[in-house]
DNA sequence: CTGTTAGCGCATTCAG
DNA sequence: CTGAATGCGCTAACAG
């Protein structure tokens, strides 16, 4: 391995000089300085970052921690993080916690042990406060992304699942639907419950009385239980529509909903939080869009200005705002049925 | 920040006899064991991953390189091999080059001066060869995924490319169809090359000659170019189905021939390779999937044998088989137009 | 069983 | 403008 005292042999010179011309600092003739960036390319020099991060005490990389890497949100949400990180000359590691707690937590030893400068934290649930509580010790700075902790205040770049919900459902409600069911993540998750909040507010506005029968918790990794789904539609009074908290689970919904033989919207409406991302050929579900690209690009811009101190001490709320896009999955109950 | 000094003199040791305790090395009496182990945890104690690294000269961290994030074989892909890398005690270091070779070499330099302890490299393209050589040269060990680099013999994990693709375009020719055209990822990476020869491979079996007017050369990252398509299907003599190099080729196309009003595959068939991830409501493609997640996994297994050269000196070659799927895009030609 | 010495590769003093 | 000394946190090799 090409350290350099190599190059400082070779260039005749002491390794100060060398590590003087590598980061440009200190006064050094134009002379030697042509000497050795020269000795350098013909050795294929490159500075070992473990050293340098272990005198500098920084180590230019940062973690983004995301609950479900096959989800086409957090995807975008990488890019982002990704594209501002490189941008700024800072690398990324991923983690992906699979919306587990231990895995989580594996993954903040790994965090501390690797001595990176900050972390984009999407948490698992609410139970990850521990984990957040870890970093602190460690006083390692962190930026909450997407979902709040309960308990812990802090620099975050979050939606604004309220009021995305609330639009969500009350162009349900203007379509001339009243019986709306939700079909929700873990209330455990912040995003799941400012969501059922949304869910709520849009109802009370339009003064109709919220019915627990139709409101499901499962989880935002998938919707496999087609039973609770006959359950919902077998009610007495049945909904006209579908609120899913999440794309995954309306994803789930609507395959379901085929093998019923149920189609959507004729017989039912199913609306859902956050787009499918590109792989899907006809944009098809009404959703609340959000900016995902831009979560992770500002939540790492946040991060960066936390470590180096470029902000006010006081904690940054960033809330992005989201988007209806009405597609082809709402229609007035009955549209075709009635 | 702690450290094992700091242990050291908390527990009347010497620092050599806490490191010892951490790695489980050497000769240590169970009641200092315990004792020392009971500070490091009063205090907080996380190795510095760093100072390690340094003196140990490796990591435990490896690279992987995707030329795509968005799309979900690579997102699958590096699941695979995230689970794979942590179930082995390594970390893992994400890049996206993004299908550009400028990108790729930052990435590369990042690696070099990271000091990760080996690489999963999909190539962003055949010129990607100076890439992989800069690799070799500072003696790092790198597995290529998916993609073939011409001129480059070492450790691989691809796919069946041209079995695969002779199967689903066999599959088309036994539905009947004989004008069938190809719309294919650039012929600077390996994959898009191979299915093409497959491709051939069927029709010359079928004694049907290639015509060249049906064979595109695009990207496989989208598919915009809606004139080339317009030109395609106002042939003299049309294709009744087409080949899409990859998914998100197939996608573009579909959702240009919904603009178009064309159904298919009614008026048109289109197949394609790999599969369209979780976020696919209808399973609708005829495809040829890959095991994305075994790709991942199997690569980051392969790597690591390398690096603790537990494996024999020859390269290995691991070509994974694929699976044709039928499903709903591909029928006989004029199915019901006809 | 435990401690001492030395060095991984680099950058920050502070002298020349 | 340039260099010598020192230490970041840790461990391998050896000495007690």
């Amino acid at each position: 391995m090409v350290t350099i005292y190599d190059i400082a042999k070779q260039a005749n010179v002491s390794a100060m000089t060398v590590s003087k011309v590598i980061n440009n600092t200190g006064k050094i003739s134009e002379k030697t300085r042509q000497r050795v960036k020269k000795i350098m390319e013909d050795l294929n020099y490159v500075p070992n970052s473990m050293a340098r991060s272990l005198v500098l005490q920084e180590t230019k990389m940062l973690s983004l921690l995301i609950p479900d890497i096959t989800n086409p949100f957090f995807t975008t949400v990488a890019r982002g993080a990704e594209d501002a990180a490189m941008r700024l000359g800072y690398k990324l590691l991923f983690g992906n916690s699979d919306e587990n707690l231990t895995k989580e937590k594996e993954y903040v030893d790994m965090i501390l042990s690797t001595r990176v400068d900050g972390v984009l934290f999407s948490a698992a649930s609410d139970l990850s406060g521990p984990h957040l509580q870890t970093l602190r010790t460690h006083r390692i700075p962190f930026v909450l992304l997407d979902r709040a902790v309960p308990g812990f205040d802090c620099d975050a770049v979050t939606g604004d699942n309220r009021e995305g919900a609330r639009r969500l459902v009350e162009h349900l409600l203007a379509l001339g639907h009243r019986r709306i069911a939700m079909v929700n993540g873990s209330l455990l998750v912040s995003t799941a419950r400012e969501r059922l909040t949304g869910y709520k507010d849009a109802l009370k506005l339009n003064d109709i009385p919220p019915d627990d029968e139709l409101i499901l918790e499962m989880s935002y990794k998938q919707f496999a239980d087609e039973e609770a789904l006959h359950r919902l539609l077998a009610l007495p009074s049945p909904p006209t529509a579908v609120f899913a908290g999440n794309n995954f689970i309306a994803v789930g919904i609507i395959r379901k909903l085929l093998d019923m033989g149920i189609s959507v919207p004729d017989q039912l409406s199913v609306v859902c939080f956050d787009d499918l991302g590109a792989s899907v050929i006809d944009p098809f579900f009404t959703v609340v869009s959000q900016p995902a690209y831009q979560f992770g690009a500002m939540g790492i811009q946040l991060l960066i200005e936390r470590i180096k101190g470029t902000t006010t001490p006081e904690w940054k709320k960033l809330i992005l705002p989201s988007e209806l896009i009405v597609r082809n999955s709402s229609a007035p109950p009955n549209a075709h049925a009635g």
